[in-house]
DNA sequence: TCTGGGGTCCTAGGACCC
DNA sequence: TCTGGGGTCCTAGGACCC
């Protein structure tokens, strides 16, 4: 069997969610479209149609902003169910390229096309394939990347937006990165480049002349490795699918910063709620539980504790979040935002069948299945009710 | 400008054990 | 009495990505 040079896609949607509400509304077409928080509302964009972004407007920018710069611009919550399937339809087109299919978000995915230069023909003709069945079958265009490894496919898609194709060959991934500015390198975010410019290093070629002790030195030794293969094209290993740990948390932001205990503690308890539930969904269990807490002057900071056993039900999640909200907030500062997660979240293969027996904890856990069953077939019940619901059959009957 | 919500990975310090 | 190195686990914070 002969060997191949690796090739990789990434494929990126243009404007995945206002490309979405644009086709289904021809009305919407042409027009700037404006995907997340209301304007007047706390939040950002969360995505905009190409119109609206000749007006200044991008991701990640405060809605307020956004409104400012484009009052006429049409602003749609996100519909996220309907984004989803969406993907999974597009997903089942990808298969039809290669089996090797790796998500990395709602509207991004590599696509290993090694050793496929039979059936779809040298890399341009794959990926024109490519681009056309998903303009025919979805309505939707996307963007390509092609390279041998991954790091340069992902860095090539992001090269010429939207509807675009580029193409990296083997052997000119230094020359295609040096056409890059710094903030291109994936990887590299503000504070990294704003430490490069204070020693300055402004440009890729700057950065490729500094030895790899030296940028050790500087960022760390991992951060210092990784800067050092970024910029030669060396793909250090991103998405290789190896997931070290696993978190699950939810969080919320007050529409006005908080300092009503009841309320706050009204929140925790539905945050609780909802990642205790997701975690029996996954048939996954987590021994560490996280709070996070944002002021008023937007100072974040977190606390966690782990415990000696997992924690199963809502009962146990809220008491230890309490204790922690307890340990953490005096009252007086404004809570602007408070958010509760697992960490090192693990599958149940783990957890011993015998030490469950005899465990008042395992009744409530039993319990919380039960709910969750219903919900599964009355769909989600709300969050008010559930909490007079789990403590009104609490199996103690302590009125915990 | 006035900053969502969901994640992953890394660092550094401390406790504890051998 | 003062001293070491390594390993593992936990904690808090921070950078970055979509």
């Amino acid at each position: 069997m002969r060997s191949h040079q690796p090739l990789w896609f990434h494929v990126d949607m243009d404007a995945f969610y206002a490309a979405i509400e644009q086709r289904d509304n021809p009305d919407l077409r042409g027009k700037p479209v404006i995907i997340g928080a209301m304007p007047g509302s706390r939040g950002v964009v969360s995505t905009c149609s190409y119109e609206a972004r000749t007006f200044g407007v991008h991701s990640a920018m405060p809605i307020s902003q956004a409104y400012r710069l484009c009052p006429d611009g049409t602003y749609i919550r996100p519909r996220m169910e309907h984004y989803s399937r969406e993907s999974a339809k597009i997903m089942e087109e990808f298969y039809d390229f290669s089996p090797r299919i790796i998500q990395v978000s709602i509207d991004e995915a590599f696509i290993e096309m090694t050793g496929t230069g039979g059936i779809f023909g040298p890399p341009e003709q794959a990926a024109m394939k490519l681009k056309n069945r998903i303009r025919e079958r979805i309505g939707l265009t996307i963007t390509v990347g092609a390279a041998a490894n991954r790091l340069v496919a992902k860095m090539a898609s992001a090269y010429q937006k939207p509807d675009g194709l580029t193409i990296v060959p083997p052997g000119t991934e230094e020359e295609f990165i040096r056409k890059l500015e710094l903030k291109d390198l994936w990887g590299v975010g503000r504070k990294s480049r704003q430490r490069l410019e204070e020693l300055n290093i402004r440009t890729v070629d700057q950065l490729i002349k500094i030895p790899k002790d030296t940028l050790g030195t500087l960022f760390g030794r991992a951060g210092g490795e990784y800067l050092y293969q970024v910029c030669r094209g060396i793909d250090p290993g991103i998405y290789d699918g190896q997931i070290k740990s696993h978190s699950i948390s939810n969080e919320h932001t007050f529409g006005i910063d908080c300092k009503d205990s009841q309320a706050v503690e009204d929140t925790l308890f539905a945050l609780a709620h909802g990642i205790v539930f997701r975690l029996h969904r996954e048939n996954a269990q987590s021994r560490t539980l996280v709070l996070k807490l944002r002021l008023g002057d937007f100072s974040t900071s977190t606390i966690q504790k782990s415990l000696d056993h997992p924690i199963r039900t809502v009962e146990e999640c809220f008491d230890l979040a309490l204790e922690l909200l307890k340990s953490k907030w005096d009252r007086r500062n404004p809570i602007r935002l408070i958010g509760l997660g697992f960490s090192n979240v693990e599958g149940t293969e783990k957890v011993q069948q015998g030490e469950l027996f005899d465990d008042p904890e395992d009744r409530r856990s039993k319990v919380e299945a039960a709910v969750l069953e219903l919900q599964k077939k009355y769909g989600d019940l709300p969050i008010s009710k559930g909490r007079k619901f789990i403590r009104g059959t609490d199996p103690d009957g302590d009125g915990r």
